[in-house]
DNA sequence: CCAGTATCCTGCAGGC
DNA sequence: TGCCTGCAGGATACTG
């Protein structure tokens, strides 16, 4: 890429666009990676530009000529004559490079528990959780425990493993977490095969809402029939995000 | 160490 | 119609 512009501001960590105009143009980038919600744009010569888009973030590559959205933030202009556009309105997002070897110690990266894909999941995901004495949907959103569950899916997969989601972690067997990890599992594969989900007040760049609604299950259907057993599905506060369960099968 | 709460921010929905 | 309030999301600082 060639150039950088933008404007420094408070993100989830500070936005540096002076540092990445002194480091990236000249560089080219390679293969992208994930590590949970973190995605690595690792380069050539070696280094990362780590990114983050919180709730409303997004990353655009358009035509330089492209009209700019509102809170675009950085704008690293690429030698094919496109734009890589980062924007997040709410500014729950980040941006910011790592060094070669930054990696394992970053205070983002550095402590973030297993792959919420990794094959390996429902053999480990009981013993993170026995231990523990919090409502398990709040120990399955813990980035520490277990990478890259979000609030939606979280509640999904416990309606579909059939567990209440203030139970907590202590007082669930061995079985009912293993089955809980592959459901995970599945619910993650099925939304990634449908493209994801979008808030309501966000669509995809190139137009398409991109909202999920349709496959979810409980998630803001409180209110509304259970469509498994009827039941109404409630929705309540815990460890401080919404969450929304069939009272009637998930015990 | 662990559990629980507050905080950052903007756009939208709902109430009056 | 238009203002105002509350809520949504993820990571992390902070409190007990």
């Amino acid at each position: 890429m060639t150039s950088v512009r933008g404007e420094s501001v408070a993100l989830r960590r500070p936005l540096d666009v002076e540092e990445l105009g002194a480091i990236l143009p000249g560089r080219r980038f390679l293969e992208p990676r994930r590590r949970g919600k973190f995605l690595l744009l690792d380069t050539d010569p070696a280094g990362s530009l780590l990114v983050h888009l919180g709730m409303s973030g997004n990353i655009q590559i358009v035509p330089a000529a492209a009209p700019l959205r509102a809170h675009t933030h950085l704008i690293l202009e690429l030698d094919d004559g496109r734009d890589f556009r980062f924007v997040d309105p709410r500014r729950f997002g980040m941006a910011v490079w790592l060094e070669p070897g930054d990696e394992a110690d970053d205070p983002s990266l550095g402590a973030l528990g297993m792959e919420s894909l990794d094959p390996r999941l429902p053999k480990v995901l009981p013993g993170l959780i026995r231990r523990r004495r919090a409502p398990v949907k709040s120990l399955l959103l813990d980035q520490h425990l277990v990478a890259g569950i979000g609030n939606i899916y979280a509640a999904e997969a416990l309606w579909r493993a059939g567990i209440h989601p203030r139970r907590t972690g202590n007082r669930i067997s061995v079985a009912r977490l293993t089955n809980l990890a592959a459901t995970l599992q599945d619910v993650l594969a099925e939304a990634i095969a449908e493209g994801g989900t979008t808030l309501r007040d966000f669509a995809t760049p190139d137009g398409n809402s991109g909202y999920f609604a349709v496959s979810l299950q409980v998630y803001g259907r409180q209110g509304e029939p259970c469509v498994r057993c009827g039941a109404t599905i409630r929705a309540e506060t815990i460890g401080g995000r919404t969450t929304a369960w069939c009272p009637r099968c998930q015990r």
